[in-house]
DNA sequence: CTGGTTGATTTTGTGCACAATGTGGCTCAA
DNA sequence: TTGAGCCACATTGTGCACAAAATCAACCAG
């Protein structure tokens, strides 16, 4: 169990004496990786020990990550990865659909051709790491791809929102990914976005994105007919997440 | 000085004892009110002394505003409430556009005579605090619109992204509200979107939000043209605070 | 005056010890 | 076997004391 925590959260590189406000970022990158699932506790003397800091730090990005929902802090029993009801995991990808139909509908009239160039530099990336296997690396350039995406419109308050809801998503894939589905992640969705963009066809740059994500939703297990022998969906708790998902 | 931060900070009802996360929304509400002006230096013994808390609980509430840019936490030198920069005031309205239309167009699909009641009934108190000259409650009441809006919407990933934005406005009014303007919040604009949602009318439901936020922002000085004249605005710092707007 | 230095004071940052609470295992009776 | 009660341990919460840093004022030299 312990050990659990520990070797999730251990990034690429060892790393020791972790300072400030990196407890946060390592917390929340390991969430974008996919290596956290939902539900797990997360105990802060392992932590401060593990990134060679002070409980209060660990403290003060629990705190943090709580204010974005990324974990759940529940008081005198210590911090969990969130894990998004069904609910709320719809009206997650429904705010995405707003919001990023109009990052890409400022985006359309605007790009330039260095921008859509990077663009489909990370979408080979994406396609290389898929063609690899390496299903994390894809999964977060994907990720990356939405957020950058933000970052060219311009808008640095829809940022900063859109970041808080891209880092969640990651835990709702993760608590209802439905095994039966492929999970080839269609990055065809994001060639074909950046196609319109570059034909300045905001509508279809729009409707592509729209498209993108009801595909991602669609992938999910979001129906709320409770599959009968699911003792965890029908009492409404949090997925198992004691073991990784077999596709990681 | 020190005087100031008190006096602001207290609110209608002479409170002490305060617990846990509600120092939180002392703050919070402080803001919403237009009590606490950009820039006010907040200082964690006296506020501590007067919400008969620890320093930590303060420090705490401190870093959860801090995420939503309430306050900036300026390391080793504390925390004053935030001045949104011009650029951010404009990018904060155009999320709001974003997210509201959304919101609104949602909503005017499937509201109900009882929603539409309610929000007359609101438009009617903020318009008797108009008369009454209350400017204060009614641009509460202006704020709180928005947010009931928002709920009914139903989508609650949404609330809480649009909570974050609408919180934050009421700084950049207070920061870059043009005095030469009339301060009479048009909330005829508010009841226009509640006759479109009345009749289902989506399109003139969104146009009317889209329209009454540009109103909003039309009436504040955000034009980076330095007015010479203006130090603070030439140099980019934030407007003394310290001293309160005549007409509020 | 202006500009820079020093030192006292205020204010913020941090670690630690202890308190409070939750958790899991044990016994025992029904 | 089940369930209540109890005890030991693990984990989180909190206040305090001290460390570190910034602010302010006084002072002095140019």
């Amino acid at each position: 169990m312990k050990s659990q925590t520990t070797k999730i959260l251990k990034a690429p590189r060892a790393a020791q004496c972790t300072t400030q406000g990196d407890v946060y970022s390592r917390i929340y990158e390991a969430v974008l990786d996919y290596r956290l699932p939902p539900g797990t506790k997360l105990k802060e003397v392992p932590l401060a020990e593990l990134f060679g800091v002070t409980r209060g730090k660990i403290r003060k990005a629990f705190t943090q990550l709580a204010v974005v929902k990324i974990i759940e802090l529940r008081p005198n029993r210590g911090a969990i990865v969130a894990s998004p009801s069904i609910e709320e995991s719809r009206d997650l990808f429904a705010a995405r659909r707003t919001i990023e139909s109009s990052i890409v509908d400022i985006l359309a009239r605007r790009i330039t051709k260095a921008q859509i160039r990077q663009l489909n530099l990370s979408i080979k990336q994406e396609d290389q790491a898929y063609d690899r296997g390496e299903m994390r690396t894809a999964l977060k350039l994907s990720v990356d791809f939405h957020r950058v995406l933000a970052a060219m419109a311009g808008n640095s308050v829809l940022v900063g929102v859109l970041d808080q809801l891209v880092s969640r998503t990651p835990l709702v894939v993760l608590a209802y990914r439905d095994p039966k589905q492929s999970n080839a992640c269609a990055n065809r969705d994001h060639a074909e976005l950046v196609d319109a963009m570059a034909a300045h066809d905001a509508d279809r740059a729009v409707a592509a994105m729209k498209c993108h994500l009801c595909n991602l939703e669609g992938k999910l297990n979001l129906r709320d007919d409770t599959p009968a022998n699911e003792l965890a969906a029908i009492f409404g708790l949090a997925p198992l997440a004691t073991t990784q998902p077999s596709w990681i």
